[in-house]
DNA sequence: ACAGCCGTAGCAAGCGCTTTCTATCAGGGA
DNA sequence: TCCCTGATAGAAAGCGCTTGCTACGGCTGT
């Protein structure tokens, strides 16, 4: 029925350890002898047993990559250009070739997904896990991952984060790639104060999220720097930041209501910085339902850079992630291929892209 | 080090062949007897080897997710949404609970590398196969694709397409949901048509993909039955058409240089059909460089429908393909939750939606 | 009371491959 | 000429799990 390794070995009249050997090229093999073997391979149409040579050699070619939303192209590129690392071009034949197999794996954003398929990883001795995107910050989550992480670490399987802040006791992480989403979210409200701007709406996402917080935080850092939300005291400014934020998921609908929303709290709003150039989008349409235009009566921002955004009427300013290189760094970093930064971590920098959807307030 | 089914049996006392058919649930185990494995695996923190479990029952549960660009929503959606019926929530815990893990494999579009992932599914012993998007027409790859999973099937691995056509023998697959490409590019011709377009310029995808090709017939369909290339004779319609169309990849930047050059070639057109949304977008941004108005001056749509085209300026008529809805279903057939359609076929229908980026032209 | 069963649990034989250790052979230096 | 060395190939012992078959009680039916 099934062609093995055994079959091989026979049809060339060599054993099965050489047969192996020359399927993985560790060894020194007689030219002569691999010649035949191939052709023996190529005859049978041989298609190695991943799971027995995985048992045997207690290791997999399986590389995990998780992501919280697959149909976000957020994490589409990031995911795409990873694999690109990981899946060699390979050669259409069943032999080996150091290429891996890629494995995308949706959570969904909910960190007990998450775990599921750190395990399923950790059962099939997954070669590396590429973490991607914001994590949730709940302590006895994080601490679940952190256990897990330290177990598969310690199984050999190796450990990357992409777009995603290391662990508190980060350790067994062989690297961590974080985007500069705090720099970002300021230097893209400095942008709107720059041009005049006082009252300032946030869309953020939801509250739990790592990449979340770093942008508010960003936000207001700007804010308060310039004292934009300083109407008195210290505590109205706190108050007036909480009213002119609303959190939702990092989706257009949720863009498009809690626009609504913040125009209903606070109609003299002059700018909205959305959590994601998907919910600006949102916020775009919200704006504009309410007989609004941009950027003449309301500027509006996004974050990511993701490629519609050029195309938005007008186009998005918006702060641009390198999604694609950070996905292939992490790409090659979890294959080997790379050495990670120093000290584990590399901070990437967010790019400010100003367009069309932002100007200065009406007088 | 590792902690193994042995060692789980020695602290529950019991036989490794007794744990085993706790943890698998299909052959009777005495409640008590159950109770005892289950705590010394929880006390162990055991992890079932996967590779060893594969090749022991000669099934894995693995099932690949075979896509052209993961960066592009249109596969993000459908593979998310495959996944989602097929990577079942889980319980955290290392035990099976009828769930397999879903990898999402990108092809890039190209079919060495669709072949590669086949044969590393292959060599997996995957559970099922999804394919997605349009297949490339080279006859040659067909027949190594068809080749190849029937290889597959007879190893036991289902088989899905999912937006794709069936294979002209496919015998060997499970089911085929298949996108009415052709009926969606002929109603939405028909609607241009129907407008009082005449001239109507179409930015093709790439000219070896099914989808292409399709959607292409079906709006050269609507063309030939309004007669609205009849300039003379066939021959000249024939020509009409050829000019009137221009191949690219399925990008935004190829939409941009196609229509840019579609516009050049016949600077007359009234209407521009985009091979997909994306697409439409690049036509969009090329439409409006040229300081032509939306649809004013031209018209332009799309195809997909993905979730941004509702928010481009001004909203882009397209043709709505329930993506998510056909992923979903393609994940359920995948794991056999669901039975194959009639004669294993089921066409998808494609909803026109008219929005304000097309219009009657300019009198 | 005895044969026959059902319900459980254990035994042991692999699944197909990798890899350590050993065997063999052809040369080359002494 | 003989022994040592380097280059190859083979033998065989698992890797950790599944599963067909066997074993063993206690029950039921007659």
């Amino acid at each position: 029925m099934t062609v093995t390794l055994a079959d091989v070995a026979a049809r060339a009249r060599v054993s099965p350890a050489t047969v192996s050997r020359v399927l993985n090229g560790n060894y020194p093999v007689a030219a002569s002898t691999r010649e035949r073997v191939l052709r023996a391979v190529d005859d049978l149409d041989y298609v190695l047993n991943g799971p027995a040579s995985s048992l045997a050699a207690a290791t997999s070619d399986l590389v995990g990559i998780l992501v919280n939303d697959i149909a976000d192209p957020f994490f589409g590129i990031m995911a795409g250009a990873a694999q690109t690392q990981i899946g060699g071009p390979g050669d259409g034949s069943g032999r080996a070739g150091g290429e891996k197999l890629a494995v995308i794996c949706n959570t969904g954003g909910s960190p007990e997904r998450e775990l599921t398929y750190l395990t399923l990883l950790q059962r099939q001795r997954a070669a590396a896990v590429v973490l991607t995107g914001g994590a949730v910050e709940d302590p006895a989550h994080q601490a679940a991952i952190a256990a897990k992480l330290a177990k598969l670490a310690d199984a050999g399987t190796r450990i990357v984060f992409c777009g995603r802040p290391p662990l508190p006791e980060g350790d067994a992480l062989v690297a961590a790639l974080a985007f500069d989403n705090r720099g970002g979210g300021r230097r893209l409200t400095e942008h709107l104060i720059s041009l005049g701007h006082r009252r300032i709406g946030y869309v953020a996402g939801p509250p739990e999220r790592t990449t979340t917080r770093h942008r508010l935080e960003g936000h207001r850092e700007a804010l308060r720097a310039a004292g934009a939300v300083e109407e008195g005291g210290t505590a109205e400014g706190a108050e007036a930041e909480d009213r002119l934020t609303v959190h939702g998921p990092y989706d257009r609908r949720s863009g498009y209501e809690a626009t609504l929303e913040l125009l209903r709290r606070a109609p003299d709003v002059t700018a909205i910085v959305a959590a994601n150039d998907t919910v600006a989008l949102g916020a775009c349409a919200a704006v504009r339902d309410q007989g609004m235009r941009i950027p003449q009566d309301i500027s509006v921002a996004g974050f990511d850079d993701l490629p519609f955004s050029v195309d938005a009427v007008p186009a998005l300013t918006t702060v641009r992630l390198p999604l694609f290189e950070a996905g292939a760094r992490a790409g090659r970093l979890a294959m080997g291929k790379e050495n990670p930064p120093p000290g584990g971590i590399a901070t990437i920098a967010a790019e400010l892209m100003i367009r069309g959807s932002t100007a200065a307030p009406r007088g």
